[in-house]
Order: structure tokens, then sequence, then C-alpha cells
DNA sequence: ATTTTTTACTAGACAGTGTCAAGTATGAAT
DNA sequence: ATTCATACTTGACACTGTCTAGTAAAAAAT
């Protein structure tokens, strides 16, 4: 399919496993199917990963990049926030998103590089709340918050993307509307 | 193992894939462990359910039959709410609730006893948030207000259970007060 | 310029998986 | 006594991840 061949072929697995995830969930990425995916045998990608979760570590490290990037970038709006930026990452980049919030797959720990670009995008989270709880907030409420915080934003998105909430609330015509609705309140009572 | 050679197989089954998705996730079960485990052939279980998928349905119908006694059950104490009560059953029936959550193990569509217990949990959850906003409550912020409060529950009952935020927020020594800490606000927030 | 080493693969095999097809033993119904 | 359904067992097939052992070509070392 993609070209063989070179140092790329990592990438062209990368993207295969990704598109697999995006469309049928990370259970169904296989090593020998994105390896016919990328044209070339089924051991091919073991040179470029360790093994099935050494590909799941790669799509974490690379998720996670992505969503302190798109943490950080400025909102649409004044009256948005953090919350529906991680939504929004989730909802447009499924195949990433999926991946990195099951733990199962791999195990950061045993992933340094990945785990440090989860670190990283937490710890951008935290920094929010605490901006929000303002300077002298005590240690166990930014606790709280953040917990809370990932919560909604976390649950939200789970629900969308996977979740049953899909079904059950159909019909839903505006979906960035309706998460900035869900959301709006849930960040407001952070500030109280 | 257990007592094969009866219609309690199927029990036997269920119990065990139960056990193996407490112990190692969803993914880890598998039609002929469970078939090891209850001490007959790979493929008896095939007798009492169609295919794996049809595991994975019987314990969605079973766990959302018991998740909806878990919310309409009394709750300890007045000020804690319908969400803690959710994440409590994540917190003590894993096995359950990793199969529940994760749609792609078996569409619940397929199964419509499974999906007549998922509806009368969340039915539960709308009647909740109704009765929080009072009898006149807009259609639409019910729902927005509905899925709010589902994201909170949801959300912090993976990210506890399987989610990174176990790492995070280590060293928290007593969790049934952190989790009602971390609820108390999301759900005073509905009422406001 | 020749040898060695490394890179990026291919090919084959093994144990494990879900599941289809076909057989068997036992109890109930006719 | 025969039929029939229940509750299995056995065997096979295609598929999976991954181990081992190659190979062909480029880079590095001599």
């Amino acid at each position: 399919m993609a070209s063989p061949k070179s140092e790329s072929l990592r990438r062209t697995v990368l993207d295969a496993a990704v598109a697999i995830s995006a469309a049928s969930g990370p259970d169904a990425i296989s090593m020998r199917e994105v390896a016919r995916e990328a044209g070339v045998s089924h051991q091919a990608p073991y040179h470029h990963f360790t093994d099935r979760s050494g590909i799941f570590a790669a799509i974490c490290e690379e998720g996670f990049r992505q969503l302190s990037e798109a943490l950080l970038a400025p909102r649409p709006s004044i009256d948005s926030n953090m919350c529906e930026s991680y939504v929004h990452f989730a909802l447009q980049n499924p195949g990433h998103f999926r991946v990195m919030m099951r733990n199962d797959l791999c195990q950061l720990a045993d992933y340094p590089s990945a785990r440090t670009e989860a670190d990283r995008a937490f710890d951008i989270l935290v920094d929010e709340v605490k901006s929000l709880l303002g300077e002298g907030a005590d240690s166990e409420v930014v606790k709280t918050q953040t917990a809370y915080m990932w919560s909604v934003g976390h649950g939200l998105a789970t629900l969308l993307l996977d979740g049953p909430l899909e079904i059950k609330l159909e019909g839903i015509d505006d979906m960035n509307a309706f998460i900035h609705q869900v959301l709006r309140t849930a960040v407001a009572s952070i500030r109280a």
C-alpha cells in the first residue's frame, strides 16, 4: 500500500495502526494487519517496535504530545475552557485517544518517553486548575479539583466516543454547542 | 475447577469471565481459558453463549441490573449523591464495569435483554437529574445536566479504575473521602 | 579494496486464539 | 422402543503474536 523499504516504515505502520484504531478500536490493531497494509512481511514491524504494545506506546507518546499542544493552543472563545479542548481533541483524534486511555494496552511505566509526554499533559491540566483557583490554593483542593476537572472532560469524551451516551442522547444537532453547555457549568463551579 | 455437567456451567463460565476481567481486563477473557477454568472442553461454553461477545453481553446484562440496584439503594449519608454510588459500584465491581463500558466488546443493540437493563440504569440517572432540577425543568437542560452528571461519575470511575489518575494522585489515604470531595461540588452545581 | 558490522528486512515455525462441523452420551417425550 | 433435544467432546481451520534463522544491501572499519 504505502512505500516500504525505508525508515518511513515506522511512520507507515503507525499511521495504519491509528487508522485501524479510529475505525474499529485498538483491539483491531494487529501486527500482521498493519504489516499487510504497509505491504511488508509480517515480521517487518518488529524492527521498529519491540512488540505489539510498543506500537501502543508510540501512539501514546504521539497522542499525549498532540494533546498537550491542543490544551495549550489558544481557545476559539473566551467562554471556552480547557475541558472543551480535551473533549474536542478526543473526538478529532479517536485513533490516538482510544489507545491513550486504555491503560491495559501498554504499561506507560515501561516506556519512559511516552510517560514523559503523559506527565506533561497532566501538568498542563494541574496548572490550569491552579490558575482557576488562584495563588494561595490549598494543595488538597487542587488535587480534588484536578481530579474533578479531568473526570468531567474524560467522562464526556469517552461517553461521546465509545459509550452509550451517543445512543442515549441522539438527535444532538450541534455537538460543539452541546459540549459547551455541558462543560460550562462544570468549570464555573471550580471558581466558586 | 468448578462443578461442570449441569446447567450451572453457564454460571461457572460467567463467574470465571468476570474474575478474569477484574484481574486482567476484558481482553484477557478467552473462550478457551474460561472453559479450562470450568474444567470442560474448549467448545462447551458455546452451548450457553453464542460466541465470545455473548459472554460480554451476559456480563453487561448482569452488571447493569446490579448497577440499577446500587443507584436506587439508600445512600449512607444525606450528603452523598448518586454519582458516588456509581463510582463505588465501579470500584467494587471492576470485572463487570470494565465490560459494561467497552462498547466495542458487544453491540448492546444485538442483545435486547442487556440493552433493556442498560436503559433502566440510564433512566434512573435521568430521574435523579429531574428531581434535582425540580418539576418544570427544560428538557434541553435535563439533557445537558444528565450528560454532565454521567460524565463526572463515569470519568472519575474509569480514571480511578484503569486510567492514569491512580498513578498521578498517589497517596490517597481515604479513597471514599476523596471521591466524596470530588463529587460534592459537582452535584451541588446542578442545583444552581 | 576488502572485510566486518549494522540495518532493514523475509521466511518458517510454534503455541495460542475464536469458531465451524461433526460426533457422543444421557435423559425426556412420544 | 424410538425419537429427539440437551449438554457436552473431538477435530479441524484460519488467524494471531512472537521466537529463530536467514538474506541482501548499505555503512564502517581495517
